[in-house]
RNA sequence: CGCGGGGUAGAGCAGCUGGUAGCUCGUCGGGCUCAUAACCCGGAGGUCGUUGGUUCAAAUCCUUCCCCCGCAACCA
């Protein structure tokens, strides 16, 4: 008989930096999806990969000098890299894909011309404003007065060459789509697209780039590469054998769930099923959108770890406290769909009380006493008590609503059944009290049912948790002497599967309690890297007539004051000498308050290009001196001493 | 008036298809001793941001305002 099968795919991530604890975040999710529906029995197919094209890519690779091929090995397939990260996490993954294959970029050349030959692929005009002195294009809507947004010139009408994707032709469908229930979730997210984007109009989407090469060549026009929209979320079939003769699946598994960030829902959930009914392929089952990790109030990135208390390495963190903890408690404790605070004191929380004091320890105490009592041999005699009414309900129906949760993609509600049931049992140790029945010879046979019906509250449990700690579930199978087939998911909702007689060996301890304090001081030196910050290299040379060209002058502060609605602008009148007043802005309220720099004496740049900024006008850039200093820019305003004269040159 | 999320016990959160406010941690007290100083029970602690309204009844629906956070914009 043939198994149902199951499709499941995290995004692509893109290359350009190591990950942090949000990718791992969202992988190990989508892997605990995985492993649950293994064990329910389907046949999964379980994607995850890397999108490696792109400007950016190139850029870093560059500046690297490096090829950008060279750059994106690197990082994938490198130490420590993408693919050690995800063994490292256990994550179950089926296939990697990663978008420079050579199955792939084939695929992408022919769904490409697919689309094209059908027609909701033109060849088009970027039509737009060009702005000569910036060489970049804007939009009607992008314009400020209608002048360019970067330098505040005059832009005139042009056009560029580029392929379109009709995805105006889709909206109406998408929209339906959008609409037709579980397509998107969490619904919330669904009133968002419609309202962002769908009713102001869905405008047609740029799908080539003539201005960097890093990409997949479109076969029939040289000079064009395409953009990330058909590249990347095109993989999710190509990686099936979509046009491609690498694999033959995509019958097979297609369509898939996607779970991915909220902030890429616009992308899989308008854009992609717009180009899959273009093909005339069906769209994804669903969509899942969600919610980020939150680090001292902003979301994660790689430089808010140097000035933060938490460390956010993946690597570390499973290090210092192991895979099977740090898998558990990102689904444990945050509700998928929306955002979460992660601090590394809530980590060491979340282990002590679920899995140390809890789990482990009710692991621990079983086990322990049926050695201690029974010389690790259970005895079949029973002696049932109303009092096991509870405990076994319990057992019994943990499964259903754990089930109930997991298919609706809620691992955090799922693992509360679960700890309910471990709660309980926890109980139901006080409430019978087996040290005192011990001690009497009589109660030998009711004291067997207490210690049957803990291992089976255990049993039942562990076999639930397996999606999220394959190798703590296995340890702690091995130790109440579950055999492999009493741990399938059939054997969940049941009760009375272990062996009357069951064998017991109390094994390692499965979760050591943490000492939050030191654990904490351990961290902060694990993640303080000593190295220096390097010096940027110098730039390449200029002539003295290049160099002359720039128009330095000392000026003084008339005024400052913020500029509303930013949070970096300041806006300063400057005396430079000439004897009108000269207005600039500059992004340093971070570093600066308005108040403390009037009357400082400090250098401008007088003959950049005037710019317009949040609706005001700047003539020229104040200097600055910057500097990294421990992963933090540090800014200070070139301020030279009061005695130098307004309108003084530089040279 | 750009879009969105949120303001609930000391902290972090749930509840938000309306009916005397729950969970985890912390705290105070008690119980137990099998266990990873773990486990079990109980107490204290909240006028559910603010204003007005709908209702027999609102944290839960509508309204006013305030504050926080994302996105966007912006950083020459």
């Amino acid at each position: 008989m043939e198994k149902k099968t199951f499709y499941i795919t995290t995004p692509i991530y893109y290359p350009s930096d190591k990950l942090h604890i949000g990718h791992t975040y969202c992988t190990v999710a989508t892997d605990a999806f995985a492993r649950y529906k293994r064990l329910r029995g389907y046949d999964v197919m379980f994607l995850t990969g890397t999108d490696e094209h792109g400007q950016k890519i190139e850029e870093k690779a560059k500046q690297a000098g490096v090829t950008p091929q060279e750059f994106v090995d690197r990082i994938v397939t490198g130490e420590n890299g993408i693919l050690d990260l995800w063994k490292l996490m256990n994550i179950s993954n089926d296939r990697f894909i990663r978008t420079t294959d050579d199955y792939h970029v084939k695929s992408i050349q022919r769904i490409f011309r697919k689309m094209y030959d059908n027609g909701d692929i033109y060849k088009g005009a970027y039509k737009g404003k060009y702005c000569t002195p910036c060489e970049s294009f804007w939009t009607e809507s992008q314009l400020v007065d209608g002048k360019c947004p970067d330098c505040g010139r005059d832009v005139h009408d042009a056009e560029e060459e580029a392929y379109f994707f009709r995805l105006s032709k889709y909206a109406k469908p998408v929209q339906e789509l959008l609409e037709s229930g579980e397509f998107l979730e969490p619904a919330s997210r669904v009133n968002e697209m419609i309202n962002n984007f769908i009713k102001p109009g869905l405008e047609d989407l740029c799908v080539s780039r003539t201005s960097f090469s890093w990409g997949v060549p479109v076969d029939f026009d040289e000079g064009h590469v395409v953009y990330v929209w058909v590249d990347a979320l095109s993989n999710y079939i190509t990686a099936l054998g979509y046009l491609n003769d690498k694999y033959d699946d995509y019958s097979k598994y297609w369509p898939a769930v996607h779970i991915v960030g909220k902030e890429i829902v616009r992308f899989h959930s308008i854009i992609w099923p717009a180009m899959l009914m273009s093909m005339g392929e069906p769209v994804p089952k669903k969509v899942y959108g969600h919610g980020w990790l939150i680090i001292d109030g902003g979301k994660v990135s790689k430089s808010k770890e140097n000035k933060s208390a938490n460390v956010i390495d993946p690597y570390i963190l499973a290090d210092f406290f192991g895979v099977d903890a740090l898998r558990f408690f990102l689904l444990r404790t945050f509700p998928f769909g929306s955002d979460g605070n992660f601090s590394n004191e809530l980590l060491i929380s979340t282990i002590n009380t679920d899995l140390a004091n809890d789990l482990g320890n009710l692991v621990s105490r079983t086990t322990a006493m049926v050695e201690k009592y029974f010389g690790g041999k259970l005895i079949a005699e029973r002696e049932a008590d109303a009092i096991d009414d509870e405990l076994i309900a319990l057992i019994r129906g943990t499964a259903e609503n754990y089930a109930r949760e997991m298919d609706a993609f809620q691992p955090h509600l799922a693992l509360e059944h679960i700890f309910k049931l471990i709660q309980r049992a926890n109980k139901y140790i006080d409430e019978t009290m087996p040290w005192a029945l011990a001690k009497d010879e009589a109660k030998k046979a009711r004291l067997a049912s207490v210690m049957y019906n803990l291992l089976e509250a255990l049993r039942v449990s562990l076999i639930m948790l397996l999606p999220f700690m394959p190798e703590s579930c296995a340890k702690a199978f091995e130790q109440i002497g579950a055999a492999a087939e009493a741990t399938v998911w059939e054997k969940a909702g049941e009760y009375g599967v272990l062996a009357a007689d069951v064998n017991v060996h109390k094994g390692e301890t499965l979760f050591p309690r943490i000492d939050a304090a030191k654990m904490l001081e351990e961290l902060a030196k694990a993640s303080a890297k000593p190295e220096a910050p390097k010096a940027p290299p110098v730039l390449p040379d200029v002539t003295i007539d290049e160099f002359a060209k720039c128009d330095m002058r000392v000026c003084k502060v008339i005024s400052c004051e913020a500029v509303k609605k930013s949070d970096k602008l300041l806006k300063f009148q400057l005396d430079d000498g000439s004897g009108t007043p000269r207005q600039i802005l500059s992004g340093i309220h971070k570093f600066y308050e308005p108040e403390d720099l009037v009357g400082k004496t400090v250098v401008a740049i007088l003959n950049l290009p005037p710019r317009k900024m949040m609706g005001q006008m700047s003539n020229g850039m104040l200097l600055s001196a910057v500097r990294e200093v421990e992963g933090k820019e540090e800014l200070h305003l070139m301020i030279l001493d009061d005695s130098v004269p307004a309108g003084a040159q530089l040279c």
